[in-house]
DNA sequence: GGAAAGAACGTTTTT
DNA sequence: CGTTCTTTCC
């Protein structure tokens, strides 16, 4: 443990000055004025509000280096998290090449990834094994659909998958069985499972993400020594996309900083959040925007900077952003603006089918590339849901486009690998019943559901894991399972302190994986992933991802750092930074035994945090797909946007209340900001959904962008345009049906919706006002189905958006 | 134990 | 409509 008087106190880094000093540094130049005022702030905890666009990776790295160059700081006392391996990676790339400095003894990485090496190094503390394994979301829910058979819970009443998201979302907000207010039967049946399942990983010894999380948490939380060192360590605390922090990251990186005495937090080190609430798009996923304002209230923060000048985008785009975003209340306020000239119009062309809307995309596109010579590779089309990507790719692939389709699969998620990672992490821990049951029967050995079951009672009643329950079972399907276990104990044995390479060629031989795949039809992408399993091992062995893992803990067991590079010393800004390899053993360290995980372990745990990554291929030339989740974070020359219509997005499941909606607007607010030169809006009268046609208005947000930065492709028809446009208040939209049919749709060459094959007895159009004796006034969104199953989603302006069946609702047309 | 037919479901997603 | 999981049947 960490005895305090043991803590050396680290020698007195310089403080950083009250004023800025001249930029004279080649690090500080080109810097505009609030760029500079962020990279060199002086000690003490600050908020930068970083827009789209406007630098932020850029002076969040040149903070770090200046930090260091300047000897305000050391290496190892900075801590800098982020969300995903991609952000990390950047700033480490990005921080090599502005500091000749070994980057090593720096704390980047994802908030899992740092718990992941905290929760290593003092697992003893944390009362996990030393090669806990790591559980995605797969894993997870395998688990739970597990637990639910043994306790025999209603999968009816509880879907394992609500169960998992259930459990995680408790996690996120910090909150343990005990914690979970259950008032009635249903959420105390949750909580007991959240209970047993706890119960079943701690066993096991899995961890989920949400765990890793919050375990590391509490260790900070209950371990004064602990907390202690790390909190003395981290003299400066940087956080990105701090708009996407969950509770429990919060209250971690609270951990972190400082304790809280008498209600006041009193922290050591300096806490920099650099976040864009405008761009919080993961609200769904637990996300708290609010965190930005507890952060200020709570770290007194006073220091504030906003980031508003934006280098990607034309003014058009831009104002249209801008525009948009200033429905929305609750916002911190932060208006973007450019040098840069208007540019080209947005362009907005409404479809008569998503078909349609394909085709014309596909033809811009083509324009583009061809006479304003636009890389392919610089044109994305955004879309709200994965849905979407189909009717575009069709036509893409016949005009014989290239495009690339981001999202789906990545690598350490394909079910060949899962089952080549299942076997190694047997070989590491033979109680792992998750992994024990996904590859028992796979290949094929004549091991049944059946047995499966015998076996898991036999489990049970022993109190003991699936492996050592083998014996219990009798008969040709014990021995089946005793051949299994043996293969793999003894492919354990054999492959004792071998390398990566060898262990991963040996078991792939050994379990069957590669002859069974050799027998399939299907089985040759299988093999050659597998193949590139052995090489992704290769890498990491030898590549600086295990070097930057060597260094994970640099404290020996009293805690002091055992990192011995020029940094720890106190930094010499006029020395010559040395990249020299640091010494000592290679692996994540055990904070009490000096024992250094194995390459094996390692591994494992780096392809549970980095699922590998799904991006195009670098050099590959193609029109890039992907959801505008997936955007955030990219630019491109030219945006299109499709689908804008009321249902997709914003989305049925999001309008209905006011925080959903604000959230759609903040996703198509990033939408926009990705384009850099040229923005498409596109929406669609019909489109076919869940094999129906569905007959759309287009997006109130079309109403909400500068009339004088768009340029209408198609005349523009009645619909939520012809409204006033909401004063304030995003519950009273649309505000009435004042005016809303001065245009004829029939006087335009496109039909009227929906088509008339016989006409609709309920007598209602997409479009029309409408009467409900309960609601009030209201007008049709969409209609869907015939006779009887027909029905209608209206929008009432004091009840939300409904979904009526015609056949029982009484409507009437307003006239 | 495995292939084939039927049922269910369909926002966004990283770790 | 298309995918994925489950059930059914040999």
């Amino acid at each position: 443990m960490f005895p305090h008087d043991l803590f050396a106190e680290p020698p007195a880094p310089a403080e950083p000055p009250q004023s800025a000093p001249p930029s004279a540094s080649p690090l500080l130049a080109h810097l505009n004025p609030e760029q500079l005022a962020a990279v060199t702030l002086p000690r003490g905890h600050a908020l930068i509000l970083a827009g789209a666009g406007s630098g932020k990776t850029r002076v969040l790295t040149t903070r770090i280096a200046w930090l260091l160059q300047n000897g305000y700081a050391t290496p190892g006392g900075i801590l800098a998290v982020t969300f995903t391996n991609k952000a990390a990676k950047e700033m480490v790339t990005r921080l090599s090449a502005m500091l000749p400095i070994q980057v090593r003894g720096m704390w980047i990485g994802t908030f899992h990834g740092l718990c992941n090496r905290l929760l290593r190094a003092h697992h003893k503390t944390a009362g996990l094994p030393q090669s806990f394994q790591i559980l995605d979301t797969q894993d997870q829910l395998s688990a739970i659909k597990r637990l639910c058979k043994q306790f025999n819970v209603d999968e009816e009443r509880f879907p394992p998958k609500q169960l998992a998201y259930f459990i995680a979302g408790c996690k996120e907000e910090g909150m343990r069985p005990g914690d979970v207010p259950a008032h009635d039967a249903d959420s105390r049946k949750k909580v007991e499972i959240y209970q047993l399942y706890e119960e079943q990983c701690q066993r096991e010894g899995v961890v989920d993400f949400g765990e890793l999380m919050l375990r590391s948490y509490e260790l900070l939380r209950d371990n004064d020594a602990v907390r202690a060192h790390y909190q003395r360590r981290f003299a400066h605390i940087l956080v990105d996309e701090f708009q996407d922090t969950n509770r429990l990251q919060y209250l971690w990186l609270k951990q972190m900083a400082g304790d809280v005495v008498d209600g006041r937090l009193h922290t050591y080190g300096s806490v920099m959040a650099v976040g864009d609430d405008d761009q919080s798009i993961y609200a769904f996923r637990g996300a708290r925007v609010g965190n930005m304002a507890d952060f200020v209230r709570e770290f007194a923060v006073e220091q504030q900077i906003k980031l508003e000048q934006n280098y990607r985008s034309y003014s058009n785009i831009l104002d249209s952003a801008n525009a948009l975003i200033s429905h929305n209340s609750r916002r911190l306020g932060k208006n973007l603006r450019t040098n840069q000239g208007p540019g080209e119009p947005v362009r907005v062309y409404e479809a008569p089918t998503d078909l349609a809307e394909a085709q014309w995309m596909v033809d811009e596109i083509k324009q583009l590339v061809r006479n304003d010579g636009h890389a392919r590779r610089e044109i994305a089309v955004l879309y709200r849901s994965n849905a979407q990507s189909r009717v575009i790719e069709s036509a893409l692939f016949n005009a014989s486009v290239p495009y690339r389709v981001y999202g789906g699969l990545r690598f350490f998620e394909r079910a060949e690998i899962k089952h080549a990672l299942a076997y190694l992490r047997l070989l590491e821990n033979p109680h792992d019943d998750t992994s024990f049951l996904r590859v028992v029967n796979f290949p094929p050995r004549g091991i049944g559901a059946r047995t499966l079951e015998v076996l898991q009672d036999a489990a049970r009643q022993a109190g003991c894991s699936l492996h050592d329950a083998v014996s219990a079972v009798p008969g040709k399907a014990g021995a089946n399972l005793g051949g299994f276990v043996a293969m793999v104990d003894v492919l354990r044995e054999q492959t004792q302190g071998q390398n990566l390479r060898s262990i991963i060629e040996q078991m792939l031989h050994a379990s069957g994986l590669v002859e069974h795949y050799r027998a399939e039809k299907e089985g040759a992408d299988r093999i050659e992933n597998l193949e590139e399993l052995v090489n992704a091992a290769e890498s990491f062995v030898t590549q600086e991802g295990f070097g930057r893992d060597a260094v994970a803990l640099p404290i020996d067991e009293h805690g002091a750092p055992l990192t011995q590079s020029p940094a720890s010393q106190g930094l010499d800004p006029n020395a010559p930074l040395l990249d020299a390899p640091l010494p000592g053993p290679a692996g994540i360290v055990d904070a009490d035994t000096g024992e250094t995980l194995s390459p094996l372990a390692a591994f494992l745990t780096h392809a549970a945090l980095e699922a590998g990554d799904n991006q195009a291929q670098a050099g590959e030339d193609a029109v890039q797909l992907m959801t505008v989740h997936a955007s955030k974070g990219l630019e491109f020359d030219c945006v299109f946007i499709g689908g804008m219509e009321e249902g997709l997005f914003p989305h049925d499941n999001a309008a209905s209340d006011r925080d959903g909606l604000e959230e759609e607007r903040r996703l198509m607010y990033v939408a926009i900001t990705r384009a850099r030169q040229r923005l498409y809006l596109s929406h669609s009268q019909t489109r076919l959904l869940h094999g129906q046609t569905r007959y759309n208005v287009r997006s109130r947000f079309f109403d909400e962008l500068p009339e004088g930065a768009l340029k209408w492709l198609t005349p523009r028809q009645g619909g939520f345009g012809s409204f006033a446009p909401d004063s304030g208040a995003a519950r009273g939209y649309p505000a009435k049906a004042a005016g809303g049919f001065g245009f004829k749709p029939e006087t335009f060459a496109s039909p009227p919706v929906p088509p008339q094959k016989a006409a609709p007895s309920h007598g209602l159009r997409v479009g029309l006002a409408v009467f409900h004796t309960k609601f009030g006034e209201g007008k049709v969104l969409a209609i869907e189905g015939t006779g009887d199953d027909a029905r209608a989603q209206v929008n009432f302006p004091r009840h939300g958006t409904k979904w009526l069946a015609l056949s029982v609702a009484k409507l009437t047309v307003v006239e």
